[in-house]
DNA sequence: ATGCGAATGGTAATGATTATCATTTGCGAT
DNA sequence: ATCGCAAATGATAATCATTACCATTCGCAT
């Protein structure tokens, strides 16, 4: 399986957690997970995996290229299955979904403007904070990030 | 004064720990500090400030829109005064070093792309992370955020 | 099947931040 | 100037996300 083969070819063996976790990513429910969604998620199945468990494989998986760690200035981490190409971020403050983008024309000028002041650029977290539609119909209020 | 001014139309009471605070970042050796560095910084200064009453102060001048606060992908929040024009970061995880910079062709496209998607934009954070020239000629090497 | 290093899970520890609460203080009314 | 009270403070406990420890268990090459 898939699977199988992207966990081998990241040097950790193949675990009940590890494959649970990953699954969790790839039904693609909800694309972005904290640590704590995926020990309920994990609970709900009625599969007994500790919390110091999940931290690690999550972090593991980040550093193989599996998942992205990203933060949404909410305080804590969320991941989410890296597919390939790089996107950024609309995150609407009122009900939390997360949209995502990219922009060529943004990805130039950061480049541009790192190279203008001597910087190798590594990587960039661009995230717009706002009020999605529904949630504009509904008249909830911004809210500080 | 006009510091004082300031306070008062926020709301807020002139105290010790509110001036001295307001000062440090007004004095501007340091651009962005975390509740820790200022702690610090009192301490040195043999200013009796309690570290709650610094969490505090740092929130209500945020809500104020006196400061700002970041959040750097450090674990923790660095505030850095509200100088009017909004700007985005351009970080050195080799020293540390925070740069600023300004885009207009990017704040449209951000705008763009928020109203294509039907959210109404109040925020966004833009950093970059990369690696600066010093650094480069060091050559220390890249850090994942 | 066997052995061993990797992986796990429970729990303690950490670091940043927030809540609690008794005491102190700014400042408007006197 | 001073009185009174809500606001502010500081010490400390509590919380939240995350990491460290460590004894036990498990994947997997042999």
């Amino acid at each position: 399986m898939d699977i199988l083969r992207e966990l081998r070819e990241s040097g950790l063996k193949v675990t009940i957690p590890r494959l649970r976790i990953l699954q969790l990513f790839q039904e693609g429910g909800i694309k972005h997970l904290s640590a704590d969604d995926v020990y309920k998620l994990l609970l709900a199945e009625k599969i007994d995996v500790g919390l110091a468990t999940i931290y690690r494989v999550l972090m593991q998986f980040a550093e193989a290229g599996i998942l992205f760690r990203r933060h949404f200035e909410s305080g804590h981490a969320v991941f989410e299955l890296n597919e390939g190409q790089h996107h950024d971020h609309l995150v609407c403050t009122g009900c939390g979904k997360v949209d995502e983008f990219v922009d060529e024309g943004i990805e130039l000028r950061q480049n541009e403007i790192a190279t203008e002041r001597g910087f190798v650029l590594h990587e960039h977290a661009l995230s717009l904070y706002g009020t999605c539609a529904e949630c504009t119909a509904k008249k909830i209020p911004p809210r500080r990030a």
